[in-house]
DNA sequence: TGTATTTTATTTGTCGACAAGAAAAACACA
DNA sequence: TGTGTTTTTCTTGTCGACAAATAAAATACA
């Protein structure tokens, strides 16, 4: 009874590995700690995580059924690459989900989700005024996460949280070394979409949120356009 | 060199068991041959096969990422059901990537595309003439997954795939015994459906998926309300 | 030196076995 | 008979090992 866990750390619960795993991989991945490209090793993730293959490789797999990470058959599997070639498409999509998830939101949020949003809202603007620029990438994600979550429709949900995460990718390219100025322009933008949501008007809520999304669109293919060499550089 | 395959027919190639095993259960699956709340049983499964647990795991890992099955944690494992509280927000997200992908595909579409598409409605049409039900589901399905894969989005492509496939599921439960008027109606639809997109007029494709989109949400709900206790039944 | 072929090495895919966790069954006790 | 506890059973999660597939290195040959 008293000689419970004698000389070990290694107690680790039953389920819990794969998800540790995952997450790890996951954020390391949308940081750009692993860039796209990185090999993916399983049995040095078995080293690292002191666990066997067979957890690592489920992590792996979910990871690929959601696009970060790409397997040849039999041989090596690495970190997607970025596409850059066809951003177009991404924007595409990420501006009508902007739209759509806002004008849901204001149309089904519950009083409860109103705490959530605004809890990542100021998050966000905290992040801003310390240029913290990885802390505004993924806080302005989770923000906007939370607006899709408020609109109840998990399909349109599950879309735009990729598409968030492979923004958080793309953002993070920029936001590396220059502390670009993130502008408190965006924090306002935040507020104004929150308010249109409080106050349950749909077609401001969609505006604005359409607005938002356009700028956020302008900025990076402004800063892609700076300098077009970078898509070589991955 | 002249012995080989002596006895043994489970000569089977390397990694084509998951594949293999993911695309029949996605195919039961959605054909509610494994109608939503069968348990999945993994030694069962691999007895069936003729193979370990592990790829059976693999491909179920897999299956539960698109939302096809559900684990719980050291317990069972069974088919995801349909949510029929929620079916609005299902029609909510098919109506609109009915018109984003129609829209996209009118625009973004190149001549071998065409041909594609061309084949699945004219399937689909003798499937409604000969009224074979599931025949029917599948090729309207694989006729509108390639209109949006000549929109060339894959955000929406997959997006849209998600939904298609849950449509599948739930046209199964009404078209199943009763061989129901499918309409000549969306026979017709789909042709000016295809006639708007190689015109390249991307209003009319946007107008018209809108029409055909709402026509089967409305024909679902119709049958929906006509038998309210299947929600019970399953 | 350059090319084709064989050998080695590395990494993945699969297997059988075992242990943990939870449900079901058996049991004790009133 | 009903309720709480223990035992059993069943399924999943994890492990270490082996075999197949490919890439890299080494060798043979011109």
């Amino acid at each position: 009874m008293t000689d419970i866990d004698t000389n070990s750390i290694p107690e680790r619960k039953r389920g819990s590995g794969v998800k540790m795993v995952y997450d790890l991989l996951r954020d390391e991945i949308l940081d750009l700690v692993l860039p796209p490209g990185s090999p993916i090793d399983e049995v040095q993730l078995a080293e690292r995580f002191k666990m066997s293959r067979t957890p690592i490789r489920e992590a792996l797999v979910r990871l690929a059924g959601e696009g970060l990470i790409e397997t040849l058959p039999n041989r090596s599997t690495m970190v997607s690459n970025i596409d850059f070639l066809n951003l177009n498409t991404f924007f595409d999509a990420l501006v009508l989900m902007y739209r759509v998830t806002t004008r849901l939101a204001a149309r089904n949020y519950r009083p409860e989700d109103l705490a959530i949003i605004r809890g990542f809202h100021e998050d966000y603007a905290a992040a801003v005024q310390t240029r913290d620029a990885l802390r505004m990438i993924s806080t302005n994600a989770a923000f906007h996460a939370a607006i899709a979550d408020a609109g109840r429709n998990p399909y349109f949900t599950s879309l735009f949280r990729r598409l968030l995460d492979e923004g958080r990718r793309i953002l993070r390219l920029y936001y590396r070394s220059y502390d670009e100025h993130f502008p408190q322009r965006f924090v306002d933008e935040h507020a104004e979409i929150l308010a249109a949501i409080e106050a349950r008007d749909i077609e401001a809520a969609d505006r604005l949120g359409k607005a938002h999304a356009e700028q956020i669109v302008a900025q990076v293919q402004k800063l892609f356009s700076r300098d077009v060499g970078i898509d070589i550089a991955l």
